[in-house]
DNA sequence: TCGGACTGTTAACGCAGTGTGAAACCGCGC
DNA sequence: GCGCGGTTTCACACTGCGTTAACAGTCCGA
């Protein structure tokens, strides 16, 4: 965890040790680069008000580096709030000071959890659920047997459920290659897939006609 | 927005109003589904500390339909932080009560433009939304089984509402060629759009004698 | 080397979706 | 009221799309 400026006072750290994150203060930018551990900086609390210039930098440097990488939590008075606003898509969350430890406490759990389980190991939809590690797929928890082909378009379709896809869309970003001919191939490997899903689930493929197809039926979102 | 309970104070209403965001109080969670408006709720405000169970059934209800669809954001008092510790995944950012005026203003603004950017994926029309990513079609909250001509037509329509197309233009635009007779045609799609639409809706669609059709009765823009 | 699983292709088939013409209907000017 | 141009509605035929089954080629492990 990085902290911006060096933590004068012990309220911030305090909230910290008790929920045994390791943390680390910086001085600016520069040190922040120089001083990442290993693995990247988990999140960062960043105050504003003393010298909100190197602050905004920082958590620009963060950004910089990809959204979702690293949560940043902005401490600030209620008189530097207008600032934040300015600089609003910099920062997660942040926190008015002096502030409530239970509430800054769980600010940061709510703020890490939504970096931790960044789990696209897991990708689950209604009763369908892929775990992309072990490639195993199952629905209403029996356990589906797919083939490399099968696995693989369904868990294109299930990573943005509800949007349809035309028959060109899959072909290029499942098989990956532009195709000439052939778009039966698709109509085919939905059908193996909805036949594997079984007669209750087979409609959670559903065709549009003359688009394509989409993971979901009409009732959805 | 969806607030829920019923805002006894004008804090909260006052924030709103100044933020100009539109909003609607339920008493709980079957009502929350009942007053939903078209477009669907754009983001909600649940106080936790009067009835936490009704709360947190209303926004479990809210994150069920997916995640990212609706922001929550739930008032608290400091006693209650830790309910809301147990059930960290069910809103995306919380606020300790009583509140800083300007605090609550820049969480709402802080939240809703992760949701609201990024989207010309759906285009609303008074009770009219359509999806074009799901091309997915709703009036009402109702949603509507459309063919994919018919879908094509009403979203040409839905671009520009208000708009006056000629059948000549719609052929050209909607169906995509030069065509020679047969302006017949616009007028059965145009019929069965309005039957789809339903005895109460059908005047969305309204009739230009010997120009075209357009989107939306006299009144709109 | 053989056999089986996986993948892509082709063709037949049924049907939803679409376009068309004709008839009923409506509004408007005479 | 009458006639006329435009619009709505209907029924029907056809086309194109999706489904399905059967088959051929390919890869990989036994």
């Amino acid at each position: 965890m990085l902290i911006y400026p060096t933590p004068m006072g012990s309220a911030l750290t305090k909230v910290l040790d008790q929920l045994n994150i390791a943390w680390k203060a910086v001085s600016d930018a520069s040190n922040a680069e120089t001083l990442e551990p290993a693995a990247g900086w988990s999140g960062a609390i960043i105050t504003v008000d003393g010298n909100p210039v190197e602050a905004f930098r920082i958590a620009e440097w963060l950004r910089s580096r990809g959204e979702d990488e690293t949560a940043t939590l902005m401490l600030t008075s209620a008189e530097a709030l207008p600032e934040l606003s300015d600089n609003t898509d910099l920062f997660d969350d942040f926190c008015l000071t002096p502030f409530h430890p239970a509430e800054l406490e769980a600010r940061l759990e709510h703020m890490l959890r939504r970096t931790d389980d960044g789990d696209d190991t897991i990708i689950s939809f209604g009763p369908l659920s892929l775990n992309v590690e072990t490639y195993q797929a199952m629905v209403d928890g029996r356990s589906l047997d797919l083939t490399y082909m099968e696995y693989e378009l369904l868990r294109f379709l299930a990573a943005s459920p509800g949007k349809v896809f035309s028959r060109e869309i899959l072909l290029s970003e499942v098989w990956g290659y532009d195709y000439y001919g052939g778009a039966r191939t698709v109509d085919v490997h939905i059908r193996r897939l909805r036949s594997k899903l079984g007669e209750e689930h087979a409609n959670l493929i559903s065709t549009i006609r003359s688009v394509g197809y989409r993971l979901g039926s009409a009732g959805w979102s």
